[in-house]
DNA sequence: TGACAAATACGAAGGACTTCGTATAGAATC
DNA sequence: GATTCTATACGAAGTCCTTCGTATTTGTCA
């Protein structure tokens, strides 16, 4: 039997890629610091944390200085795509439709943001009678 | 100290809670037999988690009768919306726009799903001018 | 080179989840 | 009433998650 890999990180695993992401490669200490601006977080806890995410292949360890440098593994969105995958076939029996219309309801959306999910919806509707037209 | 409530259920307790949104009020027994279609599950184990989630409060139990009646608390979409927010905060720093977008990336819809998000969407963009006309 | 600083490695505690075995109580049957 | 079937209650094991303390290694600098 070989490694199971989680998939989903857990929620602290979750907080540790966002800072990544938003910060780019980051050091134990680096990531600590910004975690620590919203919470009290201990510096072996980040550690342990990153550890624990290289074995599960969600960060990637850089270790050619005496610093190591983390970065994630995969692109948000590439992340993000797989746990709305996720919540789609726990919590809503695979209906996209119905999560994207609570999507939308859970939150005011401002007219940019409108505008741009309806030009994925033109998109979509679109592809049903002509190819990707982007001239 | 209050019992904190950890407002969203695992993975295992959403799996039971579906079950009781599609068949209605149902028994240890019942709910162990729609589970068990699908994968192994004992049956004290079930009723296990059936007694925490009562305690947690994710459902309701009869005990006029011998055999224990259980109910889902809430709503399926009320619960469904709560994860969608989770979700939206963990994940998408709060854009709702980004997750609709993921989302309708995600699966392929059919036709009326998608004439069904933009009537949604036509919804959301006509609250900003006129008030809700339904004649 | 010896002492101090900073980083990683390791292990373990405490709690939550999931699973199930065993004990006990109530209902039905002979 | 004794046996048997069915249901709930309870406890405990095993795993994962989160946290941190301690040990070890490496680099710096006087």
């Amino acid at each position: 039997m070989a490694k199971r890999t989680p998939a989903r990180p857990t929620d602290a695993e979750l907080e540790i890629l966002r800072v990544l992401w938003q910060e780019g490669p980051s050091s134990v200490r680096q990531v600590q610091e910004v975690l620590g601006r919203s919470r009290e977080v201990g510096y072996t806890t980040v550690l342990k944390l990153l550890q624990i995410m290289t074995e599960k292949g969600f960060v990637l360890r850089d270790e050619s200085q005496r610093t190591h440098i983390y970065r994630a593994r995969h692109r948000q969105d590439k992340l993000q795509r797989q746990l709305v995958m996720d919540l789609l076939s726990r919590a809503f029996g695979g209906s996209a439709e119905k999560l994207v219309v609570q999507a939308l309801s859970a939150k005011k959306l401002s007219r940019e943001e409108l505008a741009e999910i309806q030009s994925v919806l033109d998109e979509l509707s679109g592809d049903r009678q002509e190819p990707d037209d982007e001239s």
